[in-house]
Parts: C-alpha cells; sequence; structure tokens
DNA sequence: CAGTCCCGCCAATTT
DNA sequence: AAATTGGCGGGACTG
C-alpha cells in the first residue's frame, strides 16, 4: 500500500551506480579468480550490497551464457569465461537443430514432454519466459545470422514469434534491455546507432562469429563503465531507503561524459530492425527453408526469419573448437 | 519526449 | 508452511 518513496532532495543517488550492467561487472571481478568455483547466492548479495532479487538476475543470464551452472539451491558453480565459447557453440548447434523460431508458446525441452493427458495447461514449461532462455535465443540471434546490428525492438518481435500484442513486447524489451547490459558489461555486445534509423542497437562483439579469432574476446581489458573506486561493495543510497542511513559516503558524480567507446568502426551490413526503411539493400539468398515461411503480420519478423533460414547453412564447420563444453570438476 | 531500466510486489516452486 | 526463485511492469531516471 503505502510505498516509501518522495525522496525528491538529497538524492545524492546515481542510478548508474545501481545498473545490473555494473552490478554484473563487480559480481565478475568477485568471482573471476583461481580458487574459486561455488557460489553462495547469500554471500553475493551481501558481498555486492544488493538485494537477492538482483542476483537472480544476473546468475540467470550468466549461466545461459555458460559461466555459471546451477548445482544446488543458492548454489552455483563458477565456470568462467572458459567456458563461454563452448557455450556458444552449442547454442548454434541447438538452434540448427530447431527448425522453428522459438517462440513463447513453444517448448523446446530436449526431453520427451510426456505430459500425458491431465489439462496441463496451468503447469507450463516454466522455461518458456525464463531469462535464462531468453538470453540463450537473444545470442542466437547473433550468432545465427548475418546480421551485425540488432535493436531490442527487432529482438523482441523475431522472439515473440508473433503477438503483436503491446505489452508483451514492452515487457519483453525491458528483459532484453537487462541481457543487453549484462552483455555490454561483459564486452559480449556493443550499443552503436542503426546508421539507417539512428536508433539504438546492438552489435555483436566478435566472439564465436565466423572467423575464430580467440575466446571470449575482452573480459576486462576495455570496459567504459569505470568501477568505483576499489570498493566491490556497492553499497550506497537507495532510490527511496528508509532506515540504513549510510554516512556521507564520498559521492563521486558518475555522471559527466566519460563514455569511452573504443575505436569503433561504423561499418555495418545488415540491419535488424523494424521499420527498416532502407533500400532493399537487404542480401537475398537462396536458402531451400526460405520457402518455408510463416505469415508473419509483420515485415520486419519476415526479414529476420529470412536470416535464421540464411543462416541454417552457414556454420558447417564446427569441428574446430569441441573441448571447453564439460563440466568434469565441481 | 523517447529510451532506459531500477525496484520490489507477489506468484510460482522448492524445500 | 517457510524459503527460494524469479516473472513482470509501474513509473522514476536519463539524455
Amino acid at each position: 500500500m503505502a510505498s516509501r518513496d518522495s525522496r525528491t532532495k538529497d538524492a545524492l543517488y546515481c542510478r548508474k551506480e545501481k545498473s545490473l550492467g555494473l552490478l554484473c561487472t563487480n559480481f565478475l571481478k568477485l568471482y573471476d579468480r583461481e580458487g574459486v568455483d561455488s557460489i553462495g547466492l547469500d554471500a553475493s548479495a551481501l558481498q555486492l550490497g544488493v538485494e537477492r532479487r538482483r542476483i537472480y538476475d544476473i546468475v540467470n543470464i550468466l549461466e545461459g551464457i555458460g559461466v555459471l551452472q546451477k548445482k544446488e539451491k543458492n548454489q552455483y558453480t563458477w565456470k568462467g569465461y572458459a567456458a563461454v565459447s563452448g557455450a556458444l557453440e552449442v547454442l548454434k548447434v541447438s538452434n540448427d537443430k530447431e527448425h522453428s523460431l522459438p517462440s513463447d508458446s513453444k517448448a523446446e525441452c530436449p526431453d520427451k514432454c510426456s505430459q500425458s493427458g491431465k489439462s496441463g495447461e496451468l503447469l507450463k514449461h516454466k522455461r518458456e519466459k525464463s531469462l535464462g532462455l531468453l538470453t540463450q535465443n537473444f545470442v542466437k540471434l547473433f550468432l545465427c545470422s548475418e546480421a551485425e546490428i540488432i535493436s531490442l525492438d527487432g529482438a523482441a518481435l523475431a522472439l515473440l514469434g508473433d503477438s503483436l500484442d503491446r505489452t508483451a513486447m514492452r515487457t519483453k524489451i525491458r528483459r532484453l534491455y537487462d541481457i543487453a547490459n549484462v552483455f555490454s558489461s561483459m564486452g559480449l555486445i556493443e550499443k552503436v546507432r542503426d546508421p539507417g534509423s539512428g536508433k539504438p542497437a546492438f552489435r555483436w562483439t566478435s566472439v564465436g562469429r565466423s572467423g575464430n579469432g580467440s575466446s571470449i574476446a575482452s573480459e576486462d581489458k576495455n570496459h567504459k563503465r569505470r568501477a568505483f573506486g576499489a570498493d566491490i561493495t556497492n553499497t550506497s543510497v537507495k532510490r527511496c531507503n528508509t532506515n540504513n542511513a549510510l554516512t556521507t559516503e564520498q559521492h563521486q558524480q558518475c555522471s559527466s561524459k566519460e563514455f569511452v567507446f573504443g575505436p569503433f568502426s561504423p561499418n555495418v551490413t545488415t540491419v535488424w530492425s523494424h521499420e527498416t526503411r532502407k533500400d532493399g539493400q537487404i542480401q537475398n539468398s537462396d536458402s531451400p527453408l526460405c520457402a518455408y515461411r510463416p505469415q508473419y503480420s509483420n515485415k520486419a519478423v519476415g526479414d529476420l526469419f529470412h536470416h535464421y533460414t540464411e543462416a541454417w547453412s552457414s556454420w558447417r564447420g564446427e569441428a574446430e573448437e569441441k573441448q571447453q563444453i564439460e563440466h568434469a570438476s565441481e
């Protein structure tokens, strides 16, 4: 009922300090050291100074990339960046096998969904809307196509299957923002401007895409989001914190303009975003699967699907890195 | 004003 | 029943 708010005054509060991306950076920094292999959610929340809920977000996304793996209640196993390459490869393959767009109403569980009788409409597969699955599907969008730039709107549209529901779209996009922030903090993607519409979009930062290059490109070499002076503990004023009056912590203004984008190269080829009002510059291929094209009431989705089918014949040489997929240790 | 996305309510699951 | 998980989206914050 009554909510604690109206802190319109002394808010020395900086939103960026509470961002999921920063939290992720700190989380990773906290566990990316030798000797670590078990992560307790309680400890994480405590160490990072955030509520449990936030840890779940980070953990679920990270697990989708293979950085972590749930061990048991409250416990996750640290797999590290090294496991990302393998996880990404697995995602490509899995996408290869699925011959239909993943949607919210389509299950893809590998096991037999022996759901006999019993109107199990209620006991829906919870994975359907999990952040983890969304994360993986988002990755597939980048890895399984030639598209260089993808906007969250475009991704949401594609991942949504159809249902042009305004509400569903908004919710999906909101989730995508979370994932994008985490990925950005890890350097997996970079925010760019859609040259066509000028709207924000993301680009996968060469990790897993054509050309082996190297596993996980940058883990911590070029972070634009500066962390705090030296405190991993992200304890600061909340937007509307009642108790827990912290002393006047040294609040260095984090706003200003200090975005240090690396040497970008405004070089794009394909654009994934609805409203793509560019010339028919979209490369057209003649994949046999292009024939199968469900009637999406939206052109954007159609294009997206086009890219998917186009990607079917892309990865052929998968026998190059099949080593880091294990999970032997505990 | 258009993007972002924090925050935490509360439902679903698990213990 | 209590404790964990984690959808979901209102609405505050940017730029």
